[in-house]
DNA sequence: TACTGTATTTAGAAACATCTAAATATAATT
DNA sequence: AATTATATTTAGATGTTTCTAAATACAGTA
């Protein structure tokens, strides 16, 4: 470990913002744990980060006992996490790639673009005000809360509209893309087995068998 | 100095490669203090970054004597340079950037963008066939051969068309575009003054001056 | 309160890209 | 051929991110 200093925001430290205003919307303070999992990289490594953000003042670091995010490091994380939004959309709109390639591929993406270029895109794409998945384009914090609760915590005979889905991975992406599930579809849930068994669910007036898993990643609005 | 080893492509070193290939059609084999001054960045981080190029095979080093891209070399330099065109083609084509801007943007722009990214930009701008700048979309070696030869070669009484621009001077490409002087424009020239002075000559039928630092980052064929 | 397991941090290292200052090789001039 | 100027490389350093292995702190159980 070596200690420096330096007062520039790179491409990794915006993504360790990103993740820590994500988990910590779970559960704050965040965890090292936690963080290098979302990361994918060694607890050890996160704690070194720790110690850059918070001499940089991103966020309040206590020794063995979590982080939080600072005012500034918040503004850095949401301006993060538009700007991914932002290039999913123009991903999928204007280059006409599936949502369950805009994710990665944004990620890929989105470092080192000006704030000319993401302006422009939010333009271009006729300022959306979600991702592809249904997730909100923030501009405060505010904006970044979601609405809507697991389609899992639905009852039997209830219906429900479907505001958003987790985008990290693909293969379920596509495989709820071949269900019909996306934001704004309209479900209507038919039962839902013990144990954390499947549910039986009406989607686009097709019945459909939805398993606990994916039910958790799908977020919905209930109608009735 | 690190000895390293390693197998893959950053950035940085396509970087690298794209201005060495731009060099060695000046003059080959390239010099270390010219693909500094290229790069901006010190002689000794170039000597440095050769072997690390010349050990992974994309360049033939000979230290105190300079170096040219092997077949592979030249393979990724290309890859870099059509990506940055095509990039520089997506933001005018479809964000409405100016042309001077367009340059400094796709430096920023261009590293970490996907093949399939590039690949629907390009269709999206119709498969162009050059930048924005004039100069050609290349697919291999042959492609990257630039027509054209500077405006201030041509002699009065001659009309010529414009064929290509530097690109690499933002203020200097605002100025051209005052002047009327871009890609496809009709010049006729009525003058130059002796000792490098100014030429005199007429673009869309207005009459101009044009210095001879300009002049000489203007390629044009000759018509007549 | 002492023990113990897990979370977290430290130690020491690698790989990358860059710098300044000093040493050396090559090329040009006497 | 000897000298000198310039180009180039080496030496030693900073700064960034990451790793594995070892040490330590914390919290929950005995
Ligand atoms: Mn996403
Ligand atoms: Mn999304
Ligand atoms: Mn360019
Ligand atoms: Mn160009």
């Amino acid at each position: 470990m070596t200690v420096t200093k330096g007062v520039f925001n790179s491409d990794h430290q915006r993504d360790y913002l990103k993740h820590i205003l994500h988990l910590q919307q779970v559960s704050s303070p965040v965890a090292t744990t936690a963080l290098a999992e979302a990361m994918g990289v060694a607890p050890s490594s996160v704690t070194d980060m720790l110690k850059k953000l918070s001499r940089k003042g991103y966020i309040n670091y206590r020794p063995y006992h979590g982080i939080t995010l600072t005012g500034e490091g918040e503004k850095e994380a949401i301006k993060a996490v538009r700007r991914h939004r932002i290039v999913e959309r123009f991903l999928t709109d204007m280059l006409g790639f599936e949502w369950h390639e805009a994710h990665e591929e944004a990620l890929a993406f989105e470092h080192n673009i000006s704030d000319e270029v993401e302006r422009r895109m939010y333009v271009a794409c006729n300022k959306p005000t979600v991702c592809p998945h249904g997730y909100p384009i923030p501009s405060s914090v505010e904006d970044t809360i979601v609405s809507g609760v697991p389609l899992y915590s639905l009852e039997p005979g209830q219906i429900a509209r479907v505001v958003s889905v987790e985008d990290d991975e693909p293969d379920l992406l596509r495989f709820m893309d071949s269900l019909g599930i996306k934001p704004g579809v309209r479900i209507k849930v038919d039962g839902k087995d013990p144990f954390k068994g499947p549910m039986q669910a009406e989607i686009d007036s097709k019945k459909r068998t939805i398993g606990w898993h994916l039910a958790n990643q799908v977020y919905v609005d209930k109608v009735s």
